[in-house]
DNA sequence: ATGAAAGCGCTAACAG
DNA sequence: CTGTTAGCGCTTTCAT
């Protein structure tokens, strides 16, 4: 019944201000104060049980909701979260998201998400969000080498970095262990024979493409590989394309390499794009290795061999070790490392130990 | 002094409270009302021109930000718009998103994204965003008959639906043209020869499913092909593993379907599971036509011929219904639809006019 | 166990 | 043009 008049009345009557502590506290006959305490969990404790009961019966019949952006402003906490990313539409990201955004959720916070687009500085993202008052920042940006962190370390609430880090680790971060990625797939193409194994690295400003590349130089000098037949190629963004151009980059070089592995899977299907325009085969003639086991690589032809990285897990550790800043607990690692994990599909194939590629 | 003890305690001393009106005020001698105004763009030709600048300087210096909670309180706009989702890491969604994002940035907006889970009911979920104080929302949740319909019509401020509307289309909407697509499938189809196509249709409480069927069987029945020959399973849900159960049952009827229109694009890919199942080619033995369009489903194999939808336009379009409402402006069309477009791939062949398959 | 009073940071009348 | 005043809805001492 209650909803007739606001209902009955015009079109945007809706405008019909919601109904404040003041409204429950009048129709209880308790003050404003009474009814803080009964509906705060915390403060219940102080208020008789019964006239508890009455307010909360009272606030649910008003459909009384408490006013967040009240709260805040008198308690300092907003319970809103900051999280700037790279590149929604990547699909990469949506687990890291979902990842954190469950943790948060369940204490309470809500996340709101910052699409960095080519446009807005990070720092003015930064400060946009700071003065929504966000309790604390999620970075899903970070180059090495970024303006941003000291600035976060100036200036901002709590801040974790999640899938990147910052050169000099002075953030705290949750990412996948990328020279370890790397290393896996090294020794699976090594295994399979071959010796001549090229590296499409990505953006070496960001810790993901710096890092991959350690890792996989640092995996076939191990492996006893020569650098002459370990070439790497650098592709300026993580894109089909720019994949594409460094692969064809590599293909052109003196002695083709008889794999590839690339910094990830978008990469990869870039890769496959340049054999495919060079007419060679995957795997007959090169065998390909991606990263991040992004969706529906499966599905592709071939089905991708590549490294899967927790990302689901990399979004709620992030989370946790922020929970744990706002909480105040500082005492926790740092630098949280998420082991990956090779898998293993139809794009890559065993090499005949002696069979040497055709020259040209 | 007051909040010296507050700041002397703690462990974070980081939490250099924020310079605010008053500081700057301060600092030019000024009262804080006219630095509200000489920093509001809207009320700047209240203030002499020098002293707005000296504002404008000290505000720099301090590093002062406006607090919008506290502006919120003030003026009952939070400048947040909540936005429902059902499933971030559904990578049809992410373009979707970006396209809202885009246009209520540019207006100064953010945006508050909620996946909705399993758990946490719908209304909940609106009511928490009421609650953070939204001046408007995004559903990309909604159900043909859904209560949380009325729920907005009461007691929330403006709501608009994408991607999906209500049955009795009383929310504003920004929309695919459903049965348009599926019309486009069809006549491809049956202008390559096929005369028994099947239909994997979607859940049907989402207007999606339900209106993707019916626009398959209108299109069939326009074509003259009968009941019998144009077969339709319905998926639970929107995965790939329903869509190759769902398939799975459609290839065990008694004369099986030459080609299939799935409800999406996982569905689809599903149908291809299923078909590998089977021991059946696509397209040799079964042609397959998705929607939507996602991303890399030209790369899988076969190349995915499917219906593309204008997602990013759709989050354009719904952020502008939503803006127009959010400025009074109630005018303009409530249900935008937007056309598809049929891309055609691999997937689908021509199959010669009399031959008939394989009775078992 | 409850009420009173103050104030978080800001804006919007209303005076001057 | 600028200062004064009041108050958005809530929490939190401090008194009873």
């Amino acid at each position: 019944m209650k909803r007739t008049l606001s209902s009955a009345l015009g079109p945007r009557t809706a405008a019909a201000t919601r109904p404040t502590i003041k409204d429950v506290a009048a129709r209880c006959g308790v003050h404003p104060s009474t009814v803080s305490r009964a509906l705060s969990p915390a403060m219940k404790h102080l208020v008789a049980a019964d006239v508890a009961e009455r307010i909360q019966a009272a606030a649910n019949a008003l459909g009384y909701r408490l006013n967040m952006a009240a709260k805040g402003l008198r308690t300092g906490r907003s319970g809103l979260i900051g999280v700037l990313a790279p590149d929604i539409a990547d699909p990469g990201f949506p687990p890291v998201l979902s990842g954190i955004a469950d943790q948060l959720n369940a204490q309470g916070y809500a996340t709101i998400v910052v699409d960095v687009g080519r446009d807005g500085s990070e720092q003015d993202l930064v400060d946009r969000l700071i003065a929504r008052g966000v309790d604390g920042l999620v970075l899903a940006t970070v180059t090495l080498r970024d303006d941003v962190v000291q600035h976060c370390l100036d200036a901002a609430p709590p801040v974790v970095l999640v899938n990147r880090v910052d050169a000099a680790g002075l953030l705290p971060s949750a990412a996948s262990d990328d020279a370890a990625g790397m290393r896996l797939a090294v020794e699976h193409l090594v295994a399979l024979g071959h010796q001549r194994i090229g590296h499409i690295a990505g953006p070496q400003h960001i810790s993901t493409g710096a890092r991959r590349r350690g890792g996989f130089e640092a995996s076939v000098r191990v492996a006893g590989l020569a650098a002459r037949h370990t070439p790497v190629e650098v592709a300026e963004t993580y894109t089909r394309a720019a994949g594409r151009e460094a692969a064809l980059r590599l293909l052109a070089r003196r002695t083709r390499p008889t794999a590839i592995v690339a910094a990830n899977d978008l990469l990869a299907l870039g890769v496959y794009d340049a054999l495919a325009a060079a007419g060679l085969a995957c795997p007959g003639d090169v065998s390909v290795v991606g990263h991040n086991d992004m969706p529906f690589v499966d599905m592709v032809s071939p089905p991708l061999t590549t490294v899967r990285i927790a990302q689901r897990d990399m979004g709620e550790a992030a989370a946790r070790l922020l929970l744990d800043r706002l909480a105040g607990r500082e005492t926790t690692t740092d630098h949280i490392v998420l082991a990956p994990e090779l898998v293993i599909r139809g794009s890559t194939i065993a090499r005949g130990p002696d069979r040497s590629a055709p020259p040209r």
